[in-house]
DNA sequence: TTCAAATAATTTGTATTCCAAAGAAATATA
DNA sequence: TATATTTCTTTGGAATACAAATTATTTGAA
């Protein structure tokens, strides 16, 4: 007979190993790509969404727009962005990947959730579905229904220790 | 019909908002504490491990010992922890928790853990019997079975980018 | 129209985390 | 004893992160 108390330690320990993986894949890509964490958010961010305002990178990537500005410096310094000052409004500076960049976010393998994926397509749909009742139902009990996904390879322990603090929308 | 892809989706969806609450969890602590994250990650291992030796903490903590040593200097400037030479091998400092810091652990909640745990408590053994197999599942996918887990709470993403360098045992 | 307020990005200053490399002290081994 | 190893620390450098101040621009109100 299994207890309650050893499923739920092994629940939870196998929780972290997902993300303990997750992190490792991340690290490697860090290796490879030369750069680092967020540097590789952000400019997945701005594969995403360019062209870009940095305030609204700043947003999504829950940082001070200080502390972007300084990752973007190392991006541009790298070659992998430019900044464009828009025309319309001459506050705004709109940022873009260069073919550089645009090369590189191509190349970046999709990390731990390319494992994910590749393991997960191959299961039968009724199994599938069985696990992602189980993750709802995670998601559920830790209260998070409403918060919108980010990416997963983000250094997200370095969130900033504050409340955000640009709150508008983009554009 | 549910097409497999969106099923996928829908998992690293929900796999990523747990991601994010267990780190959100982490960041209302460092504020209530007034430790950063890997300050706290620190404390935390010296409280299970008291007395340890810089370079097991290190260990324990996937850090450089420089790293560490860093740490340690702000948690006894903040009068948490003891530094103490072995009398054994003058070499060895030995790290233990003041009573300040005794005290400090023993408040700081079980974060997310505690989030999950209670809400996993409750359901019925054959709920978690389900739930566990599903993460056994995904923790197989990923290759993940012999990495031991480790804390949640930690700032797993500042892993250091190179192999660790100290790969002896405790004691 | 003019001038104050708001907005957008940046700069400056400070703290922290992280590593590598070099150093000092103690211990172990040849 | 001489050499190597272990343990911790120091030094130096890069990146992340924020707050506060700054600059340029736009918007809005008098």
């Amino acid at each position: 007979m299994i207890g309650t108390a050893k499923m739920v330690a092994d629940i939870i320990d196998n929780l972290r190993r997902v993300f303990q993986v997750i992190n490792e894949q991340s690290k490697k890509i860090e290796r490879e790509t030369g750069l680092t964490g967020p540097q590789l958010w952000a400019i997945k961010i701005i594969a995403e969404s360019a062209p870009i305002k940095v305030s609204a990178l700043a947003r999504r990537m829950y940082l001070h727009p200080a502390t972007v500005v300084g990752i973007l410096d190392r991006l541009e310094g790298h070659g992998l962005v430019t900044r464009t000052r828009s025309l319309e409004d001459r506050r705004v500076v709109e940022i873009e990947l260069t073919d550089k960049g645009k090369i590189l976010v191509a190349q970046s393998p999709v990390v731990a959730q390319g494992l994910l994926v590749k393991g997960l397509e191959p299961l039968p749909e009724e199994k599938l579905l069985h696990i992602a009742e189980v993750l709802e139902q995670l998601v559920m009990i830790l209260g998070a229904q409403e918060i919108a996904p980010k990416l997963f390879f983000s250094p997200e322990a370095n969130l900033p220790r504050t409340e955000g603090c640009y709150n508008g929308e983009d554009t």
